[in-house]
DNA sequence: ACCTTGGGTTGACGTGGATCAAACGCAGGG
DNA sequence: CCCTGCGTTTGATCCACGTCAACCCAAGGT
């Protein structure tokens, strides 16, 4: 296997353990690196994680020590508090990263957990922080991954403080589609990895408004949903209902 | 004026705007430093820029370049969408960081906005990423408050998702008063700075709402409220009636 | 084929908070 | 002193969503 800098762009490479030829690297950490720069995050990048539906990637409570960059799968994180309430903070997919809630405190924050079976990257954080301060590129990158974390939050802080049901779940439709579309999968239709409840759970509503509001998409010629495969069939409908004055 | 080392850490140096003479070292970026360290972070915080309340910080679509530090005062942070619905993201108070949200796009997406006469300190962000490549104390550290935020969010979002109305104004007064223990300030006597319908923009309520469950408390005495001047009389029952279980 | 199980749908009804509306009270200005 | 205006309080009514409950449907086991 060769080491050099210049074999690490080919496409034909052998399958291994690397981002250099990780068909995400567009997509996760790597963007924008030189291949040089690709070799070193290669190494930090040591070991990877299988996880089959229903496992959990990390548990609140536990130190944190790791990122993870979802590989293949799919994810959802959420937070629960002693009186027993809890709540679905977020849904990852494909070359998105977990665990950035730990760095704070050194300790897990919310549960990570598998929706499909999946593949994750774990990147020990003190060796990012090490490379990050040689790579300013790798430094950059990742501040805007913090930085979009954030603003996504406030995204779901607006749809839960503003938004009336329907809106709510037209938000989150056309949201899981974009990001179905940035990952060469069809923005039209696709599988929901979660339940009714989970969607209800992020979205602040029960999941009988949830189905309520699929049953009334449907009805309205919005989109085709039996179970959980979704075809979405009016994209702009759903975005104005999503921006809709409320009254 | 001396500039070397050892003088930095005396308390009885003239009134400079330097990090190494701010009363919110503890609270602040500088957290951990060393005192040459503090020095570089000295030359970094170049500017200072005070504003009158009402007055805007930075408005949402505005270039990014620099990030705040509150030297002093009280400021809101809000989103707003183009069907009209806005909402209040957060109330940032002396020693916290402003701005972080515009890393990812490098445009601010929020607005920032002075709730009372105050002082910010700007960080240009470039050369705060500079610089903590050269100081991992400084990395670390501001990596753990970018992170912070997050797990900020996730708890607004808890609260909007699953609490009541007067859950929800419960937390809100505890963490404020928290926030104000740590200045230095009494936890248990202070001052609004925003109206109610800021607060009821911030929790996802109505101002009529909120301005009920005001009253709700104060009749159940667990508060004495009159305009903006807040007592606390029974923090545990507040605490009691937050963490209940609905019903 | 049958049963079981767990998610999903649908209906009837209750309620917390929104909405609409009026009045209050404090602050600034003439 | 009164006027004016804005933020706040309080009351009456409404409605979106929660709650409770029945039922459906697909998948897996026997």
């Amino acid at each position: 296997m060769s080491n050099d800098a210049a074999t690490a762009r080919l496409a034909f490479e052998v399958v291994k353990t690397a981002c250099s030829n990780c068909n995400l690297r567009e997509l996760c950490l790597p963007i924008g690196l030189e291949a040089d720069e690709l070799k070193k995050l290669d190494e930090l990048v040591s070991t990877r994680r299988r996880l089959k539906r229903g496992d959990h990637l990390y548990r609140a409570g536990q130190t944190f020590e790791s990122i993870y960059a979802i590989r293949s799968g799919f994810f959802k994180t959420d937070v629960l508090i002693e009186d027993g309430r809890d709540q679905v903070t977020g849904f990852q997919m494909t070359g998105e990263l977990l665990g950035l809630d730990g760095i704070s405190s050194e300790l897990h924050t919310c549960n990570a957990i598998a929706l499909e079976d999946s593949e994750v990257c774990a990147i020990p954080f003190s060796h990012l922080e090490g490379l990050s301060r040689e790579i300013h590129t790798l430094q950059h990158h990742f501040h805007k991954v913090m930085s979009r974390e954030i603003v996504r939050d406030h995204g779901v802080m607006m749809l839960l403080g503003t938004m009336r049901a329907e809106e709510r779940l037209a938000a989150f439709l056309l949201n899981l589609s974009q990001r179905f579309k940035a990952r060469g999968y069809s923005p039209a239709e696709f599988n929901l990895r979660m339940s009714r409840d989970e969607i209800g759970s992020y979205l602040g509503l029960k999941l009988e408004t949830v189905s309520r509001a699929f049953s009334r998409f449907q009805e309205e010629g919005l989109l085709a949903v039996h179970q959980r495969k979704v075809r979405i069939l009016n994209t702009a409908g759903l975005r104005k209902l999503m921006t809709h004055q409320r009254g």
